[in-house]
DNA sequence: GTGAAACTTATACAAGTGTCTAAATTTAAT
DNA sequence: ATTAAATTTAGACACTTGTATAAGTTTCAC
């Protein structure tokens, strides 16, 4: 991204932002991403290429600032919602769920110009799973677990990315209760922990702080 | 691919398709591939832009056909070697395990040039995760589970790749017994299992046909 | 060794990409 | 309101992509 989202944008910038993700939302649900190209991106949001390219490197770059906007719109980094020690597989299963939900009518579209597992589906959820991956590491960080803690959050990221695509792209309708019971079959926690950071026996139950 | 693999192919065809993919493999262990294009291979290989495109559909393409050639090396579809029940996973883990280090030169080379999770490796990745999905989906198609097959095949492609990934692209040195136990830990498929097709309570031991 | 099929090649083309310039405009702080 | 800094913009540029044509060459089965 050439734009530094960090910083405060200007009102000119905020209006440039807004086009260009709302155009390239409008063009995903119509085409698939392979036949959008920057020109017509730019056409539509009436802005010139070269503003186009003052804000992102390509249209690749577009939609991974969807992406950045659907998740921060369910609040996906929201750290204060979390109880001490709930567990947080749950908590950002829900999470994502909810985006899924949310979401649902633009990602039906696109799922009928793009195949579920295509360049630009793949880079959504490669995008909330390298989230969850941030936030799975520093939570999952203190903790011992039978094989290596890298590996266990590598699971639990590629397992519930796995879920929510079976769910929402390969269209298998299931509640979240439901999900649940699979996400407690496909991660047995409890033989893998073996010692949290402080000394509780769960992680789950007693670890916090 | 545009041309097809199916059929016998000629002398020519196959000094041409010998001479890309060749090149290409020289290529990738030089520069990140982002910075291959088209015309360069084709200098390389000594051949017209023309040509090249009588066989592949861009350079996608070329690098999936070296994927398959990789693969094809390890006899990763050789069905004839199987006993009736052995464990499936273990054996297709196995053979990818061998297709990493058999190609360890290789894959260090591009790992110099690519991200471990860039769009050239993730490539690899995925064409293997398809290869073993077929495979698996036959397999596994006739037994019950406590979740949905589906979810189970899934899960056991996605944990392999995601033990391969972490051994060979985050070089994280692991014998292939040390693999194995994290396998088992990982996939707990005796809590899993409810019924194979036969009658047998686990798969793996007197459920062959 | 001949001939039909398969493959190669030179060349041209329309379209898209990403960068760069310098002039015009907007912005936010004074 | 003024102004210096930051952005936007039109236009041009070099480069890559993928397709298409039609003339040449190689291949393999007979």
């Amino acid at each position: 991204m050439k734009y530094d989202l960090s910083k405060k944008p200007t009102r000119g910038a905020q209006r440039t932002l807004y086009a260009f993700s709302h155009t390239a939302m409008a063009l995903l649900a119509q085409k698939p991403f392979e036949d959008i190209n920057v020109n017509e991106i730019c056409n539509q949001s009436n802005f010139p290429r070269a503003t186009f390219y003052n804000y992102f490197d390509d249209k690749y770059d577009l939609v991974n600032y969807v992406w950045y906007l659907l998740a921060k719109d369910v609040g996906i980094d929201d750290v204060s919602a979390l109880a001490k020690n709930d567990d947080l597989l749950l908590i950002y299963f829900d999470r994502l769920y909810d985006l899924f939900e949310h979401n649902s009518r633009l990602l039906d579209s696109i799922l009928k110009h793009n195949e579920a597992n295509g360049t630009l589906l793949n880079s959504f959820t490669r995008y909330l799973r390298d989230t969850i991956h941030r936030v799975f590491t520093d939570h999952f960080g203190h903790m011992k677990f039978r094989i290596p803690v890298e590996l266990m959050v590598d699971q639990c990221c590629y397992t519930v990315m796995m879920l929510l695509e079976w769910i929402f792209l390969k269209q298998q309708p299931t509640t979240k209760a439901q999900a649940h019971q699979y996400l407690a079959i496909l991660i047995s926690d409890p033989d893998m922990v073996v010692v949290p950071s402080a000394a509780s026996p769960r992680p789950d139950q007693t670890a916090g702080k």
